[in-house]
DNA sequence: ATGATTCTACCTATCAGTAGATAGGCAAAA
DNA sequence: TTTTGCCTATCTACTGATAGGTAGAATCAT
């Protein structure tokens, strides 16, 4: 029982919301189940998140956060773009290898007419953030840089979804190397 | 009254039914939103599909088996690859333009982990039967043929996905463009 | 330093609404 | 006379959300 108990339970709801969302979308998300997760009862759920809006808003958020963190380091650690992109695949990799999850972003998208509003600013705060890092790590330039970067983000949304489709991890990787031998992304 | 009745209110059940999940996912699908729909209550629902997995797998289906016929037409009308795969992408344009909507196997991949065994299997077929069509279209040849019509696939439903959370066509249009200037497909 | 107050982080109990599913009935058609 | 295609009524399970209570920690005034 240290003090930053508090912070504990909070971020163990967050992290326990993160799962269920990746693994089964927003919808599946249930403050009950979740709270037994956590090892809670679902009316103390309210009180950190007062209502499912707020509980997705805040996981998109925290997710888009991290990503950011992310990105800086892969510009930190690695020199070149077809290096940097390894690591940047290898995050929508490392979702599926983990529990065949989604992006959660992604997953997000795809359940967009049943999300609140509050949450769907994160998403779109996510994807901006990632076309900027694609547009920038892949030197794009021009007015159709966004495009471009778009275009990638979209390629490797869609290698994710139909792999976990597929429950292999392989299809995500052959699909990857062909995005790349096609010239896509380097 | 005519004696085409029984067929209309099984046929009115799937084209609301596909309508429901092509724009809000499997799970937003229910039974008795459904019978509004159609004009019946939700018990005759279950006259004409015992489960709700019995309904989502009728639906792939006949998804798939529309999509079969649609390719056929493709190969007729169409000579060249080129012209083929416009109309190929034109699909997964009109149900963006249709209300915002998505592939409805795309959307069951999403939802993977809810989805009864039996839609599964629907699933899988529409996905081999665009990949035996895309790799015919393309001509590709080699071990890595069907990786690399997977791999179209897979780009071509994260245009739509994330098109479709923009809630812009445009989005999709100038990420298929980005494709076919990188070389993915003609 | 201490007593009073307020805040934190949970709890129990309950609400109205909806989910899929089933039992049994009924009118019309075959 | 049986089958078809619907109906009403009901079941259990679960949804997000709220009201109201409480032990303990923190904060405040004296």
């Amino acid at each position: 029982m240290t003090d930053t108990t508090k912070l504990d339970t909070r971020q163990a709801i967050l992290d326990a919301g993160q799962a269920v969302v990746q693994a089964r979308g927003y919808n599946a998300l249930s403050f009950r189940e979740l709270a037994k997760t956590v090892g809670i009862k679902s009316a103390s759920i309210h009180y950190h998140f007062p209502t499912k809006g707020d509980l997705g808003a805040a996981l998109a958020k925290r997710y888009t956060d991290g990503a950011a963190k992310a990105f800086e380091h892969f510009l930190a650690v690695a020199p070149d773009a077809a290096t940097r992109m390894g690591l940047y695949t290898g995050v929508f990799r490392a979702a599926l290898v983990n529990d065949n999850r989604m992006c959660l972003v992604g997953i997000m998208a795809a359940e967009k007419a049943d999300m609140p509003a509050e949450v769907m600013v994160e998403v779109e705060r996510f994807i901006a953030l990632n076309v900027a890092w694609l547009t920038q790590v892949l030197d794009l330039t021009g007015p159709e840089a966004d495009q471009k970067a778009l275009a990638v983000l979209s390629a490797i949304n869609g290698a994710q979804l139909l792999a976990r489709g597929g429950g292999d991890v392989a299809i995500y990787d052959r699909t990857i190397a062909a995005y790349r031998a096609a010239g896509l992304f380097p």
